[in-house]
DNA sequence: CCCGTTGCATGATTTAAATCAAGTCCGCCG
DNA sequence: CGGCGGACTTGATTTAAATCATGCAACGGG
């Protein structure tokens, strides 16, 4: 395991797997730890859903498929994310996590969420509050994707991030992009092309640097002033 | 109220007013129901989240500013709809509701929704469940935005709302279009100018028929494959 | 170590939709 | 009834990003 891991206190589910403060009884609530490789699939798009997950190591990208070959990226998760959520309504997974990297996920079998959130009012909070969350920031990013230019979209993505980064107690001005050029813009809505392009631009104005898989956020308050300005 | 009225028994949140079946003590769940005149909001973004909602007659727009004076528009409720859930995350309200016309909501305060929960299993369940499905329901929305063409947009707009009356029991070929040409379009990415010559060259090619706020869909089919159609 | 593949960058051209600009239709109110 | 304003339509032009095309650089397997 290269991955940088987590620390279950920071992860999103923390207060889903140990709802009894001091109470060891609930740790099993995590029924197992998987491991994945590169490429490797966490749960496929139309599969039953089983369980609900929390990447302890690695990162990983959500996407839905359009039924035609293509992909919408819809986030990325890093340690400490939860995933397997949107599965909670039908039972089913409308979209499909694949890991950017090695990886390892806990996994809580969906029955056992559901037994917890019965018995501990507290679970059922968190679950609800999980969901709602990504809720609200699926509906932000499609007003991004609505109504917004290719460098604002770029610049957020980075930005966005950077403060997820920074939350989990690493560099907000560094860091690893273990996505492909081809995978920012399937989350963006934009060609490689383009991404590779803004990217670019970013960089000859000394906003960022790149490095072969990493880059570093030099100015993030251009980016943000970039970020923040709407099109109209 | 001159709007179509929705029975409770097709009410996205009956299963939470009435939990148990055929216990009636369960149903002053809803604390209130207001009426709104059109353009009134529901409630405001930024607003603690006070309670959920269910739209009981009338139509509304759930919309997100985007700092600048402008508005993404999330999605269109119809009757039966439910709304607010994505504040149960912070507690306070990320989008906005304003009626498209005269309206009549039901409202169970967040408290009140909470004990409900705390008590009664299915409840929590049910409130996982919907807020999950408008998860869902928001990622495939950002897809589409970020995939898919103008005419594509538009005609998965017009059989969404198409599919949503029906199963409301309402017709499928035939309603009203209570909101702007403009309002689409923020709705879909698109200026209003866009959303008027997809309508028109829908019209013109027998797909579809507009009258004053109204609009019938003569070709179902012929819309689904335009809708279908990925961009690639 | 070389070569093929893969990921990325960048230039030229095309295109879909935005923007700019009239003009029409209708409901409303004096 | 008649003029006004808001909603919508339609046309001309511009523009941002897609597409098409090419080249480069790093890496990995033989």
């Amino acid at each position: 395991m290269t991955a940088l891991q987590m620390a279950c206190g920071s992860c999103a589910m923390h207060r889903l797997c140990h709802p009894l403060t001091g109470a060891e009884g609930w740790l099993d609530a995590v029924q197992a730890r998987r491991r994945l490789e590169r490429g490797q699939k966490l749960f496929r798009a139309g599969a039953p859903q089983a369980a609900i997950f929390a990447v302890r190591a690695g990162t990983l990208k959500v996407s839905a498929p359009d039924g035609a070959g293509g992909h919408f990226i819809v986030r990325f998760l890093l340690p400490g994310d939860a995933a397997g959520l949107d599965g909670l309504a039908g039972g089913v997974h409308p979209t499909e996590a694949v890991a950017l990297e090695d990886c390892q996920v806990c996994e809580i079998p969906r029955v056992r969420a559901e037994i917890l959130a019965e018995g501990i009012p507290t679970v059922g909070a968190v679950l609800r509050s999980l969901i709602a969350s990504q809720l609200a920031g699926s509906q932000v990013h499609s007003a991004l994707l609505a109504r917004h230019a290719a460098g604002e979209r770029v610049a957020r993505f980075l930005l966005d991030l950077s403060r997820r980064w920074d939350e989990r107690g690493y560099s907000a001005a560094s860091f690893r992009l273990p996505m492909l050029r081809s995978e920012i813009g399937e989350h963006l809505g934009l060609t490689m092309e383009s991404v590779s392009r803004v990217l670019s631009d970013f960089q000859s104005r000394g906003w960022i640097r790149l490095t072969r898989g990493a880059i570093a956020l030099l100015d993030l308050d251009q980016l943000r002033a970039c970020a923040a300005i709407p099109l109209r």
